[in-house]
DNA sequence: TTTCATAGTGTAGGTATTACGATAAGTAAA
DNA sequence: TTTACTTATCGTAATACCTACACTATGAAA
């Protein structure tokens, strides 16, 4: 079919954009970068990057993160959010199809690279952004929500090693409202998930906390 | 940055397929076309197309329905279901991203269009299929049946105009398990879409059926 | 008027979810 | 060493939700 001679027209440019969060200070943030090139120069945006001809699309993902925001993504946590195609001119370079993950992170394990072009923001006081990734952030927030609701995936944000509470206050953070402690404890000891460690966590002056770990499956 | 120079790389090809579901003879069934070209020449495969540098992407996955189907876009619903970029051979023509779209169509609406390049599968048979198809399919359905239980998506499958027990039927189809009467029932008049025409569907020789039709939302 | 086929309806039992407060185990201060 | 303080741990009762289940209603056809 002649129609779909693929040499023969202009293909549309292939990008990724990432949106990973964390947990500090208690507060749920997203990694933005500050763009050095136009369009939106000098604005917040999402790390992201152009598929290149032979690269996995989620390779692509980690080499926004390693390289636009100098974060090792050995570490990161990545599942596939949707892809945003309809706008034809979400970039003023050229048209652009972008396929958006969004990342979970231990934050203590890249404590250290905080720059200068890469920082953390509070998803509930967002800088203004390039681009529709303002959207796009609300997006992979409520379908985080979702997940953490329906599965265990929350323990991606956490230390190899970690207590109840520490948990319930990741929960708490994520979905940005208290959960009650004693059904909290109860619905995850019954997912079978959590596997205690004997030790517990001296800490301050009162009662130790148990510790757990994530149990992997298989 | 030199490094995102998108004018100097090779950009991959980028390409929508649909996995289009209909309800014929109490079957789920989905819509295949014969490939004319390589690859997998001959072979079943989904109908697809490559986005073009203008297009807004469901606007390609419309596209391919009307040309490699045959079938008039405007009565199918989409949704987006996942974009597939990992495999660098999933075409062996160029490396190909694919963002494929899953729709439903009512099948009387499109009947008269079967042909001899597009036909109707059934989901539980399916033909040996080119590329990374049936994979695709088999997850197109998996959340097909978790949107259908935790929404009204169904409708999208029924004529305007339909009784309670042809819905349940709708159900039991795509979920391929039999639902109770009075709890189908209970459940779906809960959830407020249904609208009561003041008609009855006389058919055959026992009790009419009340007619209903989904109440669009707003 | 009887038969046949599908439409339509309610309730009880079990399961899951929610709300809620008292005791346990350490440290620090008196 | 005793007491105060802070967080950890634990169970139950009330409610909402889900599931299983069988009979009566209404029309057409015989």
């Amino acid at each position: 079919m002649k129609e779909d001679d693929i040499h023969k027209f202009n293909r549309p440019g292939l990008a990724v954009d990432v949106v990973l969060f964390t947990i500090k200070n208690n507060d749920l943030k997203v990694g933005l970068v500050r763009r050095e090139e136009e369009p939106y120069f000098g604005k917040h945006a999402l790390p992201g990057r152009f598929v290149r001809y032979d690269e996995p699309i989620e390779e692509t993902a980690r080499m926004a993160l390693k390289l636009k925001a100098g974060i090792n993504p050995n570490f990161v946590f990545l599942e596939q959010l949707y892809t945003f195609g309809q706008e034809l001119k979400r970039d003023t370079r050229i048209r652009t199809v972008t396929i958006v993950y969004y990342g979970l992170v231990d934050s203590s394990k890249i404590e250290l690279q905080d720059s200068d072009k890469f920082h953390w923001h509070s998803v509930y006081e967002l800088p203004e952004l390039g681009f529709d990734h303002k959207k796009i952030i609300e997006y992979a927030i409520s379908r985080l929500r979702k997940k953490v609701i329906e599965s265990d995936f929350a323990f991606q944000l956490m230390p190899e090693e970690f207590t109840l509470t520490e948990l319930q206050k990741a929960y708490e953070v994520i979905l940005h409202e208290p959960q009650d402690k004693r059904n909290f404890r109860k619905k995850l000891l019954e997912m079978k998930i959590l596997k205690p460690l004997k030790k517990k966590k001296m800490e301050g002056a009162h009662r130790p906390a148990e510790l757990y770990e994530f149990r992997r499956k298989g």
